[in-house]
DNA sequence: GAATAGATCCGC
DNA sequence: CGGATCTATTCA
């Protein structure tokens, strides 16, 4: 059963909360989602889209249920989910992904090895053949202050799962 | 046009 | 803790 439209729309901390324990799927491959971090609109200072639209963040103002992948340290790519509504720009972050016996901690790894690149930046995860979300398990979490950041880090923006 | 910080990772 | 590696955005 695939996560839909309506999932997405809903406020991003709860998004980025209950989208724990739920599969990715890509291209074949998929791994349960353990850990996020939600990125919220003009008031939020670590928020790509914080100062307004840009070429490059201009997929988080669009529909929830797309993908925002970045390039970042020129070397890694990082893979968001849009949430809320259209022309309301937010989304969360895909930080840890468990595949079997494996944990990819890190937004970078999971790219790495799931080989997630600006290709497929802006692809409607609602509706795509080989890239989306699946219902999972219910899982228990904790609540951090994001990490990698230099600005926002009063805020507890980022879940993860407990025990991993 | 130039400068710089950046939602990272790995090895030492 | 520093190096790799590059680009989107900001500043002059």
């Amino acid at each position: 059963m695939r996560l839909g439209r309506t999932f997405f729309e809903q406020p991003t901390l709860i998004v980025a909360q209950q989208i724990l324990g739920q599969v990715l799927c890509f291209n074949g491959m998929q791994g349960t989602i353990v850990e996020t971090e939600a990125y919220i609109g003009h008031d939020d200072p670590a928020c790509h889209a914080a100062q307004g639209k840009t070429p490059r963040n201009a997929v988080m103002f669009g529909k929830a249920g797309y993908s925002y992948v970045y390039f970042i340290y020129g070397m890694y790519f990082c893979l968001n989910i849009v949430t809320e509504k259209e022309g309301f720009p937010a989304a969360v972050l895909i930080r840890g992904l468990r595949v079997g016996d494996m944990l990819l901690n890190g937004p970078g790894k999971l790219c790495r090895y799931l080989t997630i690149t600006k290709e497929h930046n802006a692809i409607d995860l609602t509706c795509s053949e080989n890239f989306y979300v699946r219902k999972g398990n219910v899982v228990s979490y904790e609540r951090t202050p994001r990490i990698g950041i230099s600005k926002g880090q009063d805020k507890l923006w980022r879940f993860i799962v407990r025990p991993l």
